[in-house]
DNA sequence: TTTTAGCTTGAGCAATCGCTCAAAATCAAC
DNA sequence: GTTGATTTTGAGCGATTGCTCAAGCTAAAA
């Protein structure tokens, strides 16, 4: 059975989603990614076929990987606003200076990719619309938990939440304003309870 | 004094603006740019110095023009925040299908630039800043026309207004949910009554 | 009409891009 | 130890990148 693959699929998808995250896309050269997962272009492009290829699984990682995080957040929470609230506050507070970018993977992608008929365009929409799902099924959750009114359906909140995730966290990609981070998180999860 | 310029800055500026807006700045080639404003690489050159060069008078030309929208719309309007109700329909409905992008220019401006020490991660952060003044400056009035209570500065409702907008243009860069702008758009600014 | 300063042109440079592939290295099976 | 299927390597290809500059062209000044 010949030889054996040397490097973990996982970590280097993982290390290649942290560069495209920060870089973007076009901004990042083959050459970049093969210091940072430490793989020639042979052994690349054998594995993924293409750095579009490579692009796509990390960024399908990065989803997984943000829906493992709120998963994680739930788990520790009381509710399920509360769990969502922790984590908006750690991805907008905590992680400012040690991730590869305060705006999310999928805003920079849905933003980079205009080409409306381009794979990579076609893949943001997608990943996007499944974590609208995910969200919507969490929202559903917290209107039968009690937690919200049903003035508005779980998709609507799920919108409006999206909405006001991607803003602030547009808003916070700069220096210096970081101490109004804590209120205006307050404040968002305050109008979601009065939707 | 010799042989004049044949070309017109302003609308060359204009034009260039519109392709870096839509594809970006690093997906946007000279050859690109060259036939998109009709001039050959000796001029461009002479005229702006480098690609980061004709890409940075593009962004301020971009941040010009959006003020001047602005300043349309409130002409037409009857208070500032109808104004500013007509301009962000404007943006979000009507160009949907004939604007470079959905997102807002400056926007991806600061979702592209990673590089913290870059010219063009500057500017379009000197932009926004001039932007958020700008719409500081709109809510002052606001504010003293009575059309808001004082809960808030002026600065917070600017704040707050560009999340919402922001938030908004982005989950508007998509097909298919065309329909759900209106009412959206509509909470929006009932929201920002509320504050 | 001639001069000449300055704009325009476009061939093409050096660097970098995404990517290929023949050769070397590796390790399970025998 | 030998074999042989498979992975890893990295020199380097053709294309494209941002950009230069000598030559040509244009029009105001003389």
């Amino acid at each position: 059975m010949a030889n054996k693959i040397k490097f973990e699929r996982e970590s280097v998808v993982r290390l290649a989603s942290q560069l495209f995250w920060q870089k973007g896309f076009h901004a990042t050269s083959t050459r970049d990614l093969q210091e940072a997962i430490n793989m020639r272009p042979g052994s690349i492009y054998s594995a993924f076929g293409s750095k579009e290829g490579l692009y796509s699984e990390s960024l399908k990682d990065y989803t997984l990987q943000m829906k493992a995080q709120i998963e994680s957040f739930l788990s520790n929470a009381d509710s399920v606003l509360e769990g969502l609230h922790a984590f908006v506050e750690h991805v907008i507070i905590e992680t400012k200076d040690c991730s590869p970018s305060a705006i999310c993977m999928l805003v920079k992608a849905n933003s980079e990719f205009a080409e409306k008929d381009a794979n990579l365009y076609e893949l943001s929409l997608n990943q996007a619309a499944e974590f609208e799902v995910y969200l919507t099924q969490l929202f559903e959750q917290a209107i039968n938990n009690g937690e919200l009114n049903s003035s508005l359906t779980a998709l609507e909140y799920a919108r409006f939440f999206q909405v006001q995730f991607t803003g602030l966290r547009g808003y916070f990609n700069r220096p210096d304003v970081t101490q109004l981070a804590q209120p205006m998180i307050e404040q968002m999860f305050l109008l979601i309870k009065k939707l």
